[in-house]
DNA sequence: CGGACTTAGTTGCATTTTGCAACCACCTGT
DNA sequence: ACAGGTGGTTGCAAAATGCAACTAAGTCCG
């Protein structure tokens, strides 16, 4: 019986989390993203207990974020994760982590660095306006109720989302 | 008896994730970036319980995510959780989860949208290489050992984030 | 062929974390 | 004085997690 603490708000903030806030699964993404998709290799590299991680694999394939697929290396079948387009696109999530996690808690400098194979630098992702490609902070975004909101998110109009 | 489940993974996802994916605290922040600041009302807007979100902003304060403040608002003192600038520079972990969730889990359409006050427009959070301001994508981004890279990541060398 | 080893899990039980309801101290308005 | 709100704390039950043991199937080696 799985546990749906946000079910109820109407919020795509909540909807993700949902997803991936559960423990280990950002841990299991990052591994998947590195090319290491194995269950055997992620319980090796996470630390996670086998049957968590069986679980946790199992409501990424349900939800449709990775897929599991039997591959046939050198005449031996192996079992892979691979993220699909849906799990692809929540890259940014991970690169927003590695970025906080990276300034803040990484003591002895960061343990990996991330380059753009595009222009060959090291580079920290950042959040821009998908528009205008300026900046996104705080102090200069703004959140309306869209085509999704319901009664009370309508009546609530206009917030900023930090003062 | 705090619990610890990524201590000894040298990698800034993990710390990242330590904070960030324990239950509720997602929420939480949403509530603070939209200005929502006090206990009752945070409590209020997404269910958490007293203890939880107790426990919750005590973590966030500890980690100086947030500060506690206390105001006086015509005479009466409130109290107010307001983010630091470590909290601020987690936005864009809240942005790529909103983006993931408007894209992925809002069948009416996004609940909000988000506004670019310096360009007007009506925006979604993008990801990009802070040198070139390129899209950052699964494929044309590599990782490669940094600074604080302990032995084994070191040996282990470059990795594709995803194949 | 038998035995040891690896992979991809499942099962059962103990420990931790969470959810819930009740309670408390303090403040404010009537 | 008393009702109601704020900002919590406490105790207990329910759920999620961690751990070790186990299974089933396939591989490697002699």
């Amino acid at each position: 019986m799985p546990f749906r603490p946000f079910e109820n708000q109407n919020c795509s903030i909540a909807r993700a989390a949902e997803i991936f806030t559960e423990r280990w699964t950002m841990l299991i993404l990052r591994e998947l993203f590195l090319g290491r998709q194995r269950f055997s290799e992620i319980k090796r590299n996470t630390g996670v207990a086998s049957n968590i991680l069986s679980d946790r694999l199992q409501v990424l394939v349900d939800q449709g974020i990775v897929v599991r697929v039997e591959e046939d290396a050198d005449g031996q079948s192996v079992e892979r994760y691979v993220p699909t387009k849906k799990g692809i696109d929540a890259q940014p999530i991970l690169l927003a982590m590695l970025s906080w996690g990276d300034k803040y808690a990484a003591p002895d400098g960061p343990p990996r660095v991330l380059y753009h194979e595009d222009c060959g630098h090291e580079i920290h992702a950042k959040v821009v306006c998908d528009h205008c490609g300026g900046d996104l902070k705080a102090g200069n975004t703004r959140l309306r109720p869209g085509p999704g909101a319901n009664r009370r998110q309508k009546s609530a109009g206009e917030f900023l989302p930090h003062r």
